[in-house]
DNA sequence: TTCGTGATAGAG
DNA sequence: TCTATCACGAAG
């Protein structure tokens, strides 16, 4: 199975949030299409964990473009982020906000049901991966995966391209949810009428 | 709507 | 040490 290239996370935040939309996050047996991404800046971006966390401009100059930034947010929900790094303009980060499941769903659905106490819907992959905690609880994705090479064809966790036979999909910028500061970029990218992003984008 | 949960970082 | 904060999600 073939990767994403180290060049594709050398293009800008923005750029990168928009081309990844589509592609594919593969997990062992389980993958999934990204349906929505949210771009991050380390430079002039409140929202970014550089602007507060040293630890996160440490690891951006400790990695190369494609690794995977992965952190635990309100003490439960793990997010997956990659790096990104241009020459010439500012680094930055791509969340990976939704996916839709495509392989290994019954393995998903066993990892998701651990997290409920109540039956999920029948009939309904909705419930898998639409959501940054989510698609990580379902792809089991932890801190060990934190630093490791998402385009390394090897490795369990990595990116690939979007396949040949799915057409390129219809995408919406719309500002980044979930967040207190610099909520006025439209930095969210999801896919047109896609059924598994998290909270469809609002307007248009 | 409310609440749990834990890593991080800055203040005291 | 203590405290505020946080790219969330489940249940009610």
């Amino acid at each position: 199975m073939n990767t994403l290239s180290a060049d594709f996370f050398q293009q800008d935040p923005v750029t990168c949030a928009r081309a990844l939309v589509g592609c594919l996050v593969i997990s062992g047996e389980c993958a999934g299409r990204i349906v929505e991404t949210e771009a991050y800046s380390a430079e002039n971006d409140d929202a970014c964990h550089t602007a507060t966390r040293p630890s996160a401009r440490a690891f951006i100059a400790a990695h190369p473009p494609g690794a995977a930034y992965v952190y635990l947010n309100y003490g439960v929900h793990w997010m997956l982020n990659t790096l990104v790094k241009p020459t010439g303009t500012p680094h930055g980060f791509v969340l990976i906000r939704a996916l839709e499941p495509l392989q290994g769903i019954p393995l998903m659905a066993r990892r998701r049901k651990a997290a409920r106490k109540t039956p999920p819907p029948k009939n309904d992959t909705r419930w898998l991966c639409s959501g940054p905690g989510r698609l990580a609880a379902a792809l089991a994705i932890r801190q060990s995966h934190h630093g490791t090479d998402l385009c390394n064809p090897d490795a369990p966790l990595r990116f690939a391209p979007r396949p040949a036979s799915s057409p390129a999909p219809g995408i919406l910028a719309s500002p980044r949810i979930g967040i207190t500061r610099a909520t006025d970029l439209a930095w969210r990218f999801t896919e047109k009428d896609s059924p598994f992003v998290s909270v469809p984008a609002r307007g248009k």
